[in-house]
DNA sequence: CCAAAAGTGTTCTGTTTACACCCATGT
DNA sequence: ACATGGGTGTAAACAGAACACTTTTGG
């Protein structure tokens, strides 16, 4: 069913027209880096309700763009609910992941180092806030994961791992049944709206916890 | 005994004369940013043999600098094993990362981040390399572990739990001991010379592993 | 009453911590 | 001998994966 996706911007002039790019921009004097990405995806492709947002790293290469001026860039991870469908303009469209069209500049390996940092995240932090709508079923929440991770992910197992560090909580209605049956789905929803980090060290953990702010 | 610090230079002119400042400086047209910052630190600071160099984030508010010209700023997490001994210039020491002096700009900010970067990474990969000499002692590694991490960390389950993942190597040798007897202390070293994750993913795993490159 | 989908109980396994105990050396 | 640090053995706690089983719906 789902597949990972990435809002991609067609190029129309040189270098690289017809090429597929990532969303973005110039940085203004009077703003910063966050508030510039946020600013460009509301401005150019109507991305207003972003549900988490964090830099990834900065791409410098100094013949990344093929002529001058040299362009630095400040890459970024946005995540946006899968229920929330923008109105993006005419030469802007989502991609899979797994098939992405010729990208211009680094813009490919912007995206590979984005779905690494997304699949990490899922898993130690309750970052699956970002990507389900409001009120879900586990099996929609299942396919969710499946889709980012690439891989199947058991319904069960991700139920009981989320409940258990209380990120999941049931809102007490219930999905009806499909048109061949089968028990109606309870509705879920996240318990918390920002990133948390709920698996932080593997191992070398504190002698006797007392949570430290590991933060980031 | 140690403790985790930081390589800071005191700033001779304004703004925030008098304050320390970490090492870096502007980029050139010809070199990406970690080109750069690595040529920095062996230009101003006589830091050749940096064990590992990660990029930690872009710093970018506006009034970072209090006057113009804006400066956006790459932070780097740079690390050297414990026992080199760079020939720093008569304005720049290493301080301690609990108690750092007044500092110019958000440097005291970054600061922070890289010791929460270093304290994840250090449980989930096997970047305690980066921190140690070529050949320790398990009680040197704890002591080096416990100062990074700002606990006590078990030298038994240290070695232990490195031990299983196949980064540590025994050379053989042994340390002699110390003036008050004791036994002398096997010499290890780590298998690995670059950065490796060694607990990928704490849950959510594939369902039968197969290893993907989950990088970074 | 059967199929389909959801949800729960239970077992198994691996990893990490905790802690007791044994080893080698100097005085 | 004994104190001092180094190293190993072992048990207990915990978390996650796998899978069988029960529950609730539609035809």
């Amino acid at each position: 069913m789902g597949s990972l996706q990435v809002l991609l911007w067609q190029r129309a002039r040189e270098p690289h027209a017809g090429r597929w790019a990532l969303p973005g921009g110039r940085l203004r004097p009077t703003e910063d880096v966050e508030t510039s990405i946020r600013r460009q995806l509301a401005e150019k492709v109507d991305v207003q309700q972003l549900a988490h947002v964090e830099q990834l790293a900065v791409f410098s290469a100094p013949d990344r763009v093929p002529r001058p001026p040299r362009v630095v860039a400040t890459a970024f991870l946005g995540l946006v609910p899968c229920d929330v469908d923008p109105a993006v303009p005419a030469d802007t469209a989502w991609h899979q992941v797994a098939e992405l069209p010729p990208t211009a500049f680094d813009h490919g390996a912007i995206v590979l180092r984005a779905r690494n940092r997304l699949r990490a995240k899922l898993s130690y932090t309750n970052l699956g806030f970002a990507l389900a709508p409001r009120k879900f079923t586990v099996s929609a929440l299942r396919a969710l994961y499946s889709a980012a991770l690439g891989y199947r992910v058991s319904a069960t197992n991700l139920q009981r791992v989320l409940s258990r560090r209380g990120l999941l909580e049931p809102t007490g209605h219930t999905a009806p049944s499909g048109p061949s049956g089968g028990r109606p789905a309870a509705l879920f929803r996240f318990t918390g709206k920002g990133l948390e980090v709920t698996d932080p060290f593997a191992v070398l953990r504190p002698p006797r916890a007392a949570k430290d702010d590991a933060g980031e």
